[in-house]
DNA sequence: TTTTGAGTTGTTCGA
DNA sequence: GTCGAACAACTCAAA
């Protein structure tokens, strides 16, 4: 008599560790196959951007080592997920299929119909929270309304129930759980999600580790190097106290309930000393933020393409190719704008802080459609997150749940002052200015001509002017975001 | 139903 | 340099 098949389908959720869809379909007797659809068919479906699909191919790479370890095989297809994960299931005699849940619009429509083709063919199909604290639909308001603000839907979502302990580790599997049969799987290589001609991912390979091995080291030294400190020091892009989690999070490489109790434990100061716990509340706010966003995002399925603020639909954007092209090279002319944007472009990643400034710049200065940034940052992030980006580009734009006033204009060259005192980010990102004294780093354009000549500095030829005057770019913007009002 | 307090992340101006 | 007020009015959420 030949055991049973459970198939586990994995998709945002790329680990073995507390990963309740893999748990159920290895729980039991049955020999465990796990798949991948890279699905670029089904309609909706937004495609990976560069960075996104880079890491991809790392996680990818090291969960199926992972899991061959287990005696679980990988096997890798491309298409509709429709019709590609049935027919697998079929091919496999698989009695079930599992699978962690999506909450994006499109996603939902995809597992919804999976799910009615296997029940169809009589196979058991069960989703699973594998991404999220709080399922979006459990944290209500009092009159069954989601929450479109912050801190209530904090307040209530930790009510309800702090978050669950993460299981202890899945138990290894004999390698008698091998499939019998081969099983067709596509070559990674095939799916060409690296890079080449040019390969421009020198700086993501130096920066990153992707995959699980790499999500639990990441975060064993963001609790030993940056939690302690973290509620001030997470503002500071020239200091390392951010946890940097983003892209194992978005990938699931680890996940947010095994982050938010290894946080919590460093309260008592079990495996290192003990951690404020201002810090460690902060840290967990930033892990409530992400729920929020996945909140809005299932509330609100287009998030990202329309404003949740309706009276945005008329705003005049600027729609200045030019400008919109400095913006995404680095060449704005205000350093900690140029900084940020190069370290995306060359790490794939931004700090927190300057991911607000060269937003609000993009948006307010320059007065361009927030979806235009939006969509650089989903092309250009590993840490690009349907929800996160969507909510985090409308809370800069004004148009978002919870957004701040329309006159909170961030003052590019302050904000350099403060969070960036001595320029060492600038100086990082923007060579050409390093050697500049602090005292103008964030102000090319106010140094003398002997001090920009000491710095090796030519405005306007070796490094830019800004691309717009600072306080005719607040005063236009202001004007422009008063007129929605009377709108 | 009405009322009330509150709301991530800021800047500028004038004293 | 530091401090408080002004910048608008609105929406949200709960009492």
């Amino acid at each position: 008599m030949t055991a049973a098949t459970h198939l586990v389908w994995l998709r945002n959720d790329l680990r073995i560790a507390d990963n309740p869809a893999l748990a159920a379909a290895a729980d039991g007797e049955a020999r465990v196959v796990a798949c991948f659809v890279l699905d670029e068919h089904s309609p909706g479906l937004r495609p990976l951007g560069g960075a996104s699909r880079w890491w991809l191919h790392h996680s990818l790479t090291r969960l199926a080592e992972a899991l061959d370890r287990r005696g679980i095989a990988l096997v890798l297809r491309r298409g509709a997920a429709t019709d590609v994960v049935p027919a697998l299931a079929r091919a496999l005699g698989a009695t079930r299929v599992d699978w962690s849940r999506r909450y994006g619009g499109a996603e939902i429509a995809v597992d919804k119909a999976v799910k009615a083709r296997l029940r169809q063919d009589g196979i058991e199909a069960a989703s699973h929270n594998g991404a999220l604290l709080y399922e979006p639909w459990t944290v209500k308001t009092k009159t069954g309304e989601f929450f479109k603000v912050f801190t209530p839907f904090a307040r209530s979502a930790r009510a309800g129930g702090e978050p669950a302990a993460p299981p202890p580790a899945l138990v290894p599997r004999p390698i008698a759980g091998r499939p019998t049969v081969a099983i067709e799987t596509d070559s990674l290589d095939d799916w060409r999600l690296l890079p080449r001609a040019p390969d421009w991912a020198g700086g993501l390979r130096a920066t990153w580790q992707p995959g699980e091995d790499g999500a639990i080291a990441r975060l064993a030294a963001f609790l030993d190097a940056g939690l302690r400190g973290y509620a001030d020091g997470r503002d500071r892009p020239d200091q390392g106290f951010t946890s940097r989690l983003s892209p194992h999070l978005a990938f699931g490489e680890i996940s947010p309930r095994t982050v938010w109790h290894a946080a919590a434990a460093r309260l008592d100061g079990l495996g290192g000393e003990p951690v404020p716990a201002r810090d460690v509340e902060k840290f967990h706010s930033e892990l409530m933020w992400r729920e929020f966003s996945h909140h809005l995002l299932y509330h609100r399925p287009d998030l990202a393409t329309v404003n949740f603020q309706p009276r945005f639909d008329h705003f005049p954007w600027n729609g200045d190719p030019a400008a919109l092209a400095r913006w995404q090279a680095g060449q704005t002319g205000y350093p900690i704008v140029d900084a940020g944007m190069r370290q995306l472009w060359q790490t794939g990643y931004m700090h927190n802080r300057v991911r607000m400034i060269v937003g609000s710049l993009l948006v307010k200065h320059l007065l361009i459609d927030w979806r235009a940034g939006e969509r650089w940052f989903w092309d250009t992030l590993v840490d690009a997150d349907a929800a996160n980006n969507a909510a985090g580009w409308q809370w800069i734009a004004g148009s978002g749940a919870d957004a701040a006033p329309y006159f909170r204009v961030f003052n590019p060259i302050l904000q350099g002052e403060k969070f960036d005192p001595d320029g060492a980010y600038v100086a990082r990102y923007v060579p050409e200015l390093a050697r500049l004294p602090a005292s103008v780093i964030q102000k090319p354009w106010t140094a003398s001509p002997q001090t920009l000549h000491a710095a090796g500095v030519r405005l306007g030829e070796s490094y830019p002017r800004p691309v717009v005057d600072h306080d005719k770019g607040r005063a236009r913007a202001l004007a422009a975001f008063a007129a929605l009002q009377d709108a």
